[in-house]
DNA sequence: CTGAAAGCGCTTACAG
DNA sequence: CTGAAAGCGCTTACAG
């Protein structure tokens, strides 16, 4: 795209006193210009190698002379794509999200598409208004977070044969594609490990797990390492509650409050971990002597706070950089849309007590 | 925008069958099926009071039963707007661009806009690039982070008629619009607050002023400050490291190896700080006993830590509001574009010392 | 209040 | 290798 390298300097400034009016050249103002037909000046933008460098040569010229730039609709009408990729995220205010579409966008960026962001607050119905929009906008493709919702939403986009690319999880059976790792596999290997350390009683605090499928896989990965060990996955103590610092907090000041005090409070991420580590503070128990925290991330807060906080890593940039790929080959119909799985890996650090010790 | 609201449900499904093919339904399948033009539907969608409501009902009727979207590319290209928004940040990973954009998106869906993004990594090369494509895709405004760039970006959005916002920044002077706080002022208090204090021996760890004015602006409002109180604004050590948590640490550790341990050392933002408070930990030193650390922005962390972080509060989310309805005000031609100024508070917090007491 | 028709600025078979 | 021309699907004066 030769076009996208038109410099600001002298054309644009060129152009100036001759247009003050904002007569921007078309494509059949080149053309004159270069004497030749709007088709050979659309051939020399687009697939360059099919014009003879003679005439290339006089048509880029008067493009940079004339300052032109495709006019966005037009191009979009005729070639039935915009190069723009739409990503709806929960919020850009954790900070997984502002690091994976931070890398999405970079990817994107690098293969020339452009990013269409919007956000749901983890509303489906937000969501669902959101995707709407995006399509309208027409987005080529789209990044969602998590795969549960409505499977009309699903049809809606097959209709409009707009590719989804779901990321965050890792679904090898689902028929939409996938780039992320395996929620419930992860919580299960840490619970794992948080029982090897001798921790029985053990509680959670969870994110709210109607229409997110990923907090839901966390809490059942705890389940399962329960089930394992031949604990009751029955009797933990949960708490959802949206992923704020306070809300980590109050529920675990709540937590404390039961009768038999968990020696242990697993969370759904590191926002809730930090909360509840400040939990354990206002009420003067210390971590992890009196009672151990986990965390579900790895995002630098985790390791900002004393103690540090033991928690799964997850690569979220690379989340991002991989989803941008796998979608663009699938928008540019160079891949079926095989889904892609991504480890992550636990960090143990200071505030997971090891009893056995 | 009815058109805005079409369920996901039982018409999208029933289209399916009909065809499979992917057979958008176009404004003239509408038409016909409602057994009007192709005008009166174009006018029910977009100013249905022009239609009598016998006729508009029959022709939302068709456009529900056809499960009718409008086209995108045609839509721009007749209409000449996209409803769209540009915003290039320097990076989504700071929680503060994060806050801002993610408040920003919320007011432009509001409004009915959709938020087209870009980051720039604090590379002026990389955010021309970016916007220029930005502009290439149609984005019928754009919004930038602080307003110190090469005046021919100026220029080649005048020439094309876009409307720019430079937000972080507040310029009453300038002849583009702001929306923002007084960068400069800001730290000149904070500064003032910590000489009150009792402080002489003050050292800053800057973000890279180069390119980046809200950076060359704290560090002004420092000197000012100095010279304010008869302190000299050039004796300041200062060190220029770009905003991540390790580069404050080692910046922190570079300025105490000095001859002349400085009482306090203000940072840039709080990514700084944090970093700085970090390095303070590792080679010993007791915030604020042995040493005072102050912040910018008051993002998250800066309560997270221990002790707390004395610094400036910035109101990144009433800033990305903000900036969004001028914006847009200023692309439907409703305002002429005024600057907008916010304040910006001291927040005291344990991680600054009183020496008189 | 509604319609016929021009026009928006490209891309892309189809010829040559 | 290049050009004439159709066509993409809307919007919007201009008539009536």
């Amino acid at each position: 795209m030769m076009w996208d390298m038109l410099a600001f300097g002298p054309h644009a400034r060129d152009g100036n006193w001759i247009s003050n009016l904002p007569s921007v050249p078309t494509l059949d103002d080149v053309a004159r210009s270069a004497g030749v037909s709007t088709a050979t000046v659309s051939r020399c933008l687009n697939s360059p190698e099919r014009v003879v460098e003679h005439t290339r040569k006089r048509v880029m010229a008067a493009v940079e002379q004339l300052g032109y730039t495709p006019n966005f609709g037009a191009r979009v009408m005729a070639a039935k794509r915009t190069f723009t990729i739409g990503a709806i995220i929960p919020t850009m205010e954790n900070a997984i999200f502002a690091r994976g579409l931070q890398a999405f966008q970079e990817a994107l960026h690098a293969r020339g598409y452009t990013l269409l962001v919007a956000s749901s607050a983890y509303q489906p119905k937000i969501e669902e208004e959101q995707i709407r929009s995006l399509v309208a906008r027409g987005a080529d493709g789209l990044l969602l977070i998590g795969h549960d919702r409505d499977p009309a939403v699903y049809e809606y986009l097959r209709a409009r044969s707009i590719p989804v690319l779901s990321a965050w999880v890792y679904l090898p059976d689902c028929d939409q594609p996938t780039v992320g790792f395996d929620n419930r596999a992860s919580m299960r290997a840490l619970a794992q490990k948080v029982i090897d350390f001798g921790h029985r009683s053990i509680a959670m605090i969870s994110g709210i797990t109607e229409g997110n499928d990923r907090a839901a896989a966390r809490l059942a990965g705890l389940r399962d390492a329960l089930s394992d060990n031949g604990l009751d996955p029955g009797a933990v103590p949960v708490i959802e509650t949206p992923y704020e610092i306070e809300n980590g907090s109050v529920a675990f000041r709540t937590l404390m409050q039961g009768d038999t005090r968990p020696s242990v409070v697993m969370c759904g991420n590191d926002v809730l971990a930090v909360g509840a580590l400040r939990g354990a503070r206002e009420i003067g128990l210390s971590v992890p002597d009196d009672v151990s925290i986990t965390g579900f991330d790895d995002i630098e807060l985790a390791r900002i706070v004393e103690p540090q906080i033991t928690t799964l890593h997850v690569p979220h940039r690379e989340m991002g950089r991989r989803a941008a790929e796998a979608l663009i080959d699938i928008v540019e119909k160079r891949n079926s849309g095989a889904s892609i799985e991504l480890q992550s890996s636990i960090q143990l650090r200071g505030s997971l007590r090891d009893l056995r010790v």
